[in-house]
DNA sequence: ACTATGTTTCTAGAATTATCGAAATAATAA
DNA sequence: TTATTATTTCGATAATTCTAGAAACATAGT
């Protein structure tokens, strides 16, 4: 992964509101939330929602399935813990080495 | 960590040029590096530089010290790692859904 | 004191992001 | 068709963040 592909994606779940949907979402597994469970449960303005939710599906941090009359919000497990491992050898992979040398 | 202190420190090192100084920095190790160095190496001016270390201070992502007339920035590893623990949690979830301290 | 080097503060403009009401669209049912 | 629920788009404003030049401050050497 790119830094600045990296530095994007932690910027968009460095937002508190999209910080709370991810863990939302996260916690709601493969079967995902439709947006207005997650507008019921953050209880902010369906149009404030939808921005933060178009970053976050922007991103690829999150994307969306009709289901009937509902949207269906779902994490995309795999590129979020890409941006994990990216973190992990990037800044924390060196710590070891680091205190070794030390 | 609570969730805002996590998003404030993703959002922080969420910005390109601050992932870049804070990868040099991991990569320094507990050593760390001069102001100017990483001055050198992100090609960026004084003030610039001085507005993102000034974020990634205030958020207690790295630390400075004075030696003689150049300061030295340090990484807080303990904290980086703190909050990668909280993104594996986010993302490796089977997390209780009681536990909801928003 | 003066000079040189390293870094920050001040300041302001540009760029980006956040917020949300109102209107529009999507899907479905009566 | 009309109505209803679900969600988005539009448009405008507020708030925040980024960038960087100029000036100031910090430290040490002469």
């Amino acid at each position: 992964m790119k830094l600045d592909t990296a530095a994007n994606l932690l910027a968009k779940i460095g937002n508190p509101t999209r910080l709370k949907i991810v863990r939302l979402l996260v916690r709601a597994g493969d079967e995902g939330l439709p947006v207005g469970m997650i507008q019921k449960k953050l209880e902010i303005p369906g149009s404030t929602l939808t921005h933060h939710i178009g970053h976050l599906k922007s991103a690829g941090v999150i994307r969306q399935d009709r289901h009937q009359a509902t949207l269906i919000c779902k994490m995309e497990f795999d590129l979020l813990r890409e941006l994990v491992d990216y973190l992990t050898a990037e800044c924390c992979a060196d710590v070891a080495a680091a205190d070794d040398a030390a």
